[in-house]
DNA sequence: TCGCAAGGACTACAGGCGTAATCACAAGTA
DNA sequence: TACTTGTGATTACGCCTGTAGTCCTTGCGA
């Protein structure tokens, strides 16, 4: 184990990312810093938002501390303050939580069942599970 | 428009069921049909919600179609209008789509690497992957 | 030096959500 | 019959979200 075990997350929500704002800390995960424009340069088109929407999320982001503002002279440069995967973690097992009554295997057993499961999944899960029986 | 002109299929957007109202759903999954006291009686303690508060999910729900409501003189019997294992799919789907690119093989590699899984969940895989490719 | 444009800050505003209180009314109950 | 009580319907209300618009300042180019 790296870093200590954190059992149960006893820690008071650290105020929930919304899905739009998601879609920035994605941006962000995928390439930081950046300013303000450059966020909107890369997903203001897909998302169909204006620049002012981007600044408006970005700056709920820093409120809620999942991201760090570095100024530079006039503007900021924005990097995620939260890892990704500490992100990924917490949705995935809110989700195992509310809907599997914590259990994985649940989970994984409904996507089998729901034939979700591709033959390509299975292998690679087969193969991880040889990795954990090592 | 005419009524027969608005296409077979109506993908009308199936309207999120908020957390809250995900709560009076599992009761009403675990038993149905109930009263609004009834599933009062089933989440109220728990939730720490009033009569009015379940009230007003009821009717939410019944609103977006998630639950029916038959009338029984005075009041209503609730019932479930969509089955569970739906709504989990969705939600899985939709995590599984958003964070991880739409691979569960990448979801379940996330959750090993965060030693998110039991002995026994690997075990239930297994078991269940044996299954799957007898 | 001076006006402009780029940037963040502040303001906006509708709709959803959490959580109820109040209203109106009918079925019991004394 | 008059009162109580259980019920759904209606209304409330503040916070969060999505999606901007406007304001104010300041570095920079002419």
């Amino acid at each position: 184990m790296a870093e200590g075990e954190s059992n149960t997350s006893d820690r008071i929500s650290p105020d929930r990312i919304s899905e739009a704002e998601h879609a920035v800390m994605e941006a962000l995960w995928e390439h930081s810093p950046m300013t303000a424009a450059e966020v909107c340069d890369r997903v203001c088109e897909a998302r169909g938002w204006s620049l002012a929407t981007v600044k408006t999320l970005l700056s709920r982001l820093v409120a809620k501390q999942a991201i760090a503002a570095r100024a530079d002279g006039r503007r900021f440069h924005y990097s995620p303050a939260m890892a990704r995967v500490d992100y990924v973690d917490g949705e995935s097992r809110r989700l195992v939580d509310r809907l599997f009554g914590g259990r994985p295997a649940s989970l994984f057993a409904h996507l089998a069942e729901q034939e979700a499961l591709s033959e390509s999944d299975i292998s690679e899960i087969e193969a991880l599970l040889k990795e954990i029986r090592s």
